[in-house]
DNA sequence: AATGAACGCAACCGCCATGTC
DNA sequence: CGACATGGCGGTTGCGTTCAT
């Protein structure tokens, strides 16, 4: 058609491609102060060289607050496979119904193991049974949702509405306990896993679609030591930091106690800068199941918080991954952070709330 | 130890649905 | 009502990591 659609992007002039911490803090930053109501319009304002596509995945994908991350529990597994029976490929359907969990994380996991998972069981239960065997022809087993009778599907829909209800608050959240059942190959980049609190992710009302703020992002925390205090992010293409939390290898009721902290090590890497490095683990320990987790409980000054947003866009943009954020603060100039006249030697934060938590960027006015 | 295959995941692509003018 | 803009979704791909040989 001649309408067709307007790209949504110049491609030759968006970086693509993974993305960098500076970008991510960037990001963050900007739907912090500014929320995200036009995602086109959000790059240039935010001073990113991204397409307002690819921000908005990045956000819903890794970057919001509430994106749990890690390996999948056998509740959540099965919750898959049973809603994929009845609902195919509708993933942002079945992550509704997965709090914490993305479309596009399901997507993942269906495609690379649970769709096996299926093939094996079937092949175990009846070595030839049906020939539909959705699941072994791959990524085209939406179709076979719509086989699925009726009358069953109805009772399963009640029946996950109700867990979706729950919150899944009873369930064991997916932790490190069966991280080899789930990842069959060692899964070198998911091996860092948050771990989030059932009762937490209910507690900020899960969905793909919801848009609260995150911290997360995944500074490469996996290079040795020794790198790490070298210049702030020597970003070297992936930095799969991912949801480092595990490194903290902690016993398993810790963990499960630890808020959002999907980047944990990155922000820790940045509080090692400046000696803070114990707050984020005592922030662990606070029971982060209440909502007020969002509100006053961290409530650290705006302006704190603000002064170390601006101290990491400064840090970033001066030397940290060079080109690219020169770049990023010649486009950003008048949009973000920077500050005039920020001390380097200032407090990275307030020392009681780690700034990698989620709760700082919940202050942000403008959401 | 080296190398290729397999795997897993983040990101991209393109279409569709919806909203707005 | 049509044209267009935008967000959202599902499918696919690229690439880093791990495993097997």
């Amino acid at each position: 058609m001649g309408k067709g659609r307007a790209p949504c992007c110049d491609k030759s002039q968006v970086k693509r491609g993974p993305w960098s911490p500076a970008e991510d803090l960037r990001l963050i930053a900007f739907i912090q102060k500014h929320g995200h109501e036009n995602w086109r319009a959000l790059p240039k304002q935010a001073g990113l060289l991204r397409c307002g596509k690819s921000c908005r995945l990045r956000w819903i994908n890794y970057l919001r607050p509430d994106v749990k991350r890690g390996n999948f529990s056998e509740v959540e597994e099965d919750t898959i496979i049973k809603l994929h029976q009845t609902l195919g490929n509708k993933w942002s359907k079945i992550a509704s119904h997965l709090p914490g969990r993305t479309d596009n994380e399901i997507k993942n996991v269906w495609n690379t193991h649970l769709k096996k998972k299926l093939a094996c069981k079937d092949d175990g239960e009846h070595s030839e049974g049906d020939e539909s065997k959705g699941s072994s022809s791959t990524s085209s087993s939406s179709s076979s949702s719509s086989t699925i009778m009726s009358s069953g599907k109805r009772a399963l829909e009640m029946e996950l509405d109700e867990q979706k209800n729950q919150g899944f608050s009873t369930q064991k959240p997916r932790i490190l306990e069966n991280e080899e059942d789930s990842s069959p190959r060692g899964v070198s980049n998911n091996q860092f896993k948050p771990a989030m609190k059932p009762n937490e992710l209910s507690s900020s009302s899960f969905s793909s679609n919801n848009s609260s703020i995150t911290n997360s992002s995944q500074a490469d925390v996996s290079e040795p030591d020794g790198e790490k205090t070298g210049s702030f992010f020597n970003f070297r293409g992936r930095y799969n930091v991912r949801n480092s939390l595990e490194e903290v290898n902690k016993p398993e009721e810790i963990v499960t106690e630890i808020p959002f902290e999907s980047d944990y090590d990155f922000w820790n890497m940045l509080d090692s800068l400046s000696s803070f490095q114990t707050s984020g683990i005592q922030l662990q320990n606070v029971e982060a199941g209440q909502s007020s987790r969002f509100g006053d409980a961290y409530n650290m000054g705006e302006v704190e918080n603000k002064k170390w947003l601006r101290y990491l866009e400064n840090e970033l943009g001066l030397d940290a991954t060079k080109d690219e954020n020169q770049n990023l603060s010649k486009n950003a100039a008048e949009s973000t952070i920077v500050p005039e006249n920020f001390q380097h030697d200032m407090p990275l934060k307030p020392a009681e709330v780690h700034p990698g938590t989620v709760e700082n960027f919940h202050l942000w006015p403008s959401l």
